[in-house]
DNA sequence: CCGAAAATTGCAAACGTTTGCACTATAAAT
DNA sequence: ATTTATAGTGCAAACGTTTGCAATTTTCGG
């Protein structure tokens, strides 16, 4: 009813006839504080429904006990699976999460950045824009020695913990999948080589390619951001005149399963004339007909080697951080849309 | 370098020969400070890297410019639809969002208002636990006249604002639906009966078979968490004698896809054999062969709705929040998964 | 050039905690 | 009983802002 409703320490101490200093030691159970009157304490504060003042303790404290999380959107499969496992983490260890995305906006990123310094985080953990390339705006946390965590989508050339998936080796292994299935004219649909991830995937491709001696064609592979409306786009231009490639790697999910669409309508048939595979393995990958052949990410395991790593960061009060790289590994899931003859590859067979 | 190397207002009015008061009046563009002691204030501060703290304010303003979300979980398909939504909103009006996730997990709920609470958000927005049933964990929000909006699963007899969808009519458009396509022995797989979802969903289920005399039989209805391995168990009891169901209503979509995917595997057809309708519409629901009938919730209106009332309720200073209840319109999305023969009603036609 | 109004700026308290240090009471040792 | 160690408690400053009010400066009409 009233308007100075909020209970604080002072009101305890006051209640009590004991000082701030001792009530406040009395709630965190400091040794220096007898059993009687920590016992006293707690009950009054229970019975005031005093609650405790995470800004107050913050601003003394030089510390929010709050972890900053920047993803280009949270209501992707891959973003959000890793959210998910990072949010439980450290909701363990007393730390909340303020959870932004950047909508792979530079501009938004660059926001955020500074918002959550100004919240004073205590530690942070990205996966960046397709479109940063330039890593200035988290300049502040290294100087300010906080704990600062990147992860799938990273930086080069920043000197910062990078937790990433490895890529190469996916684009890899979906090239090599493809053409030992028999694939021999494999196009590849790329995201915008700004970013790592894709950068890394189309080595991985050119190099299968190059391992098959198979000539790579620079008019077989397409850069844009892999949403529905540009992969149609593009398949009209694939389709557009004979020969039609054989195969497709798609560096994701939705771009595939918009193809493999495609095909359908075209009369195409998946994967007798024609070979789809994607990446990250998205749950409609395994369930759509024919099941289409992906990459597994691990998120989960990425989540969590975020966290831990954020909150081995967090234990080193001194300003340790080791520039380092983990690397998560992939793991190709084989499924009925690149199913067919398994064509011996020269030398090494599988 | 140093240790105090955080610069403060304190450091550019002592720069600037200056009162602590004037520096923080110009970074606030206050009108009584002239415009040129503002440029000066402000070139001092980008210069000397200035970041003000969001901490300290809030202790002083008593507000943080925080904002609580609590889920169930933020990787399912509609909390993550509706969290994206309501983030960018209030990123759009310097709110920050602490997103949490209950895991379905009532103590974690209870534990996750404390320290949102010590968090001093000036707002909460929740969907509750399948299982909160007693909403006292959330009191001391309403006590401090602290904005609390609940939204999709939502408390009975809670006095507070509330946005849903229509879940009754969704239980019996969806049923009705099933009947109009000649169904007339439909099994209905609920969520437990501690949330308001299903107690209203499978109200619409009565209420439809009642409209077409169908008797309603009790062994016909399941209850319990929608995961795929407990629908995986209801299918063993549900295809363990004849006569099988012509129809099912799942009330989440991953319930009907394992549905689904069960009905294949023991060569039953859909929706020749069985038909199957699915709820919330993930996108699996369109993507799977044949395609699920599904219940669209508007999860992006939700959202915008969610975030408007927090909005709202932030603007009103006094406490003047009334208890009120924000409907959600729901769309049948008909798909292959329930084709067939439409069967006149008595009575009123389609 | 004077005085009053208007425009700027400064003072100091407050927000709720935490913590180094000093202090008092109690227990143990002589 | 006196000293010494130990356990328990209190004082007061500090964290970085914001803001009501007072104080100062500027502007300007006359």
């Amino acid at each position: 009813m009233s308007k100075r409703t909020e209970k604080t320490i002072v009101d305890i101490a006051e209640e009590l006839e004991l000082s701030v200093s001792t009530v406040s030691r009395a709630l965190h159970d400091h040794p220096n504080i007898s059993a009687k009157t920590k016992e006293k304490v707690k009950k009054m504060a229970r019975k005031m429904g005093y609650r405790p003042n995470t800004m107050a303790a913050g601003l003394r404290n030089n510390k929010s006990k709050t972890i900053g999380l920047v993803v280009p959107r949270i209501s992707m499969f891959f973003p959000a699976t890793i959210s998910t496992v990072i949010q439980n983490k450290l909701q363990e260890h007393g730390y909340n999460l303020l959870i932004c995305q950047s909508n792979d906006s530079l501009e938004q990123e660059i926001a955020l950045a500074d918002t959550l310094y100004s919240a004073r985080v205590d530690a942070l953990a990205v996966s960046t824009t397709l479109y940063t390339t330039d890593f200035s705006h988290f300049d502040v946390f290294n100087e300010n020695n906080i704990p600062l965590v990147f992860f799938d989508r990273v930086p080069k050339d920043y000197k910062v913990k990078v937790i990433k998936g490895d890529d190469y080796l996916g684009g890899l292994t979906v090239t090599n999948h493809l053409i030992e299935r028999g694939c021999k004219d494999i196009v590849h649909i790329s995201g915008p080589l700004t970013c790592n991830l894709y950068v890394e995937r189309v080595a991985g491709y050119k190099s299968a390619l190059q391992q098959h001696k198979i000539p790579f064609k620079k008019s077989r592979i397409f850069y844009h951001e892999l949403t529905r409306e540009n992969a149609l786009q593009t398949c009209e231009k694939i389709f557009a005149q004979q020969p039609y490639p054989d195969g497709v790697f798609a560096a994701n999910d939705t771009t595939a399963i918009t193809i493999l669409e495609y095909c359908r309508k075209i009369k195409l048939r998946v994967p007798e004339d024609i070979k789809i595979a994607g990446y990250s393995n998205d749950p409609r990958a395994e369930i759509i007909t024919p099941s289409i052949t992906s990459v597994d990410q691990c998120p989960a395991l990425m989540g969590e080697k975020v966290a831990a790593a954020l909150l081995e960061l967090l234990q080193q009060s001194k300003p340790v951080q080791k520039y380092n790289e983990e690397i998560i590994p992939i793991e190709l899931i084989t499924r009925a849309s690149t199913e067919g003859p398994v064509v011996k590859t020269r030398g090494k067979k599988k």
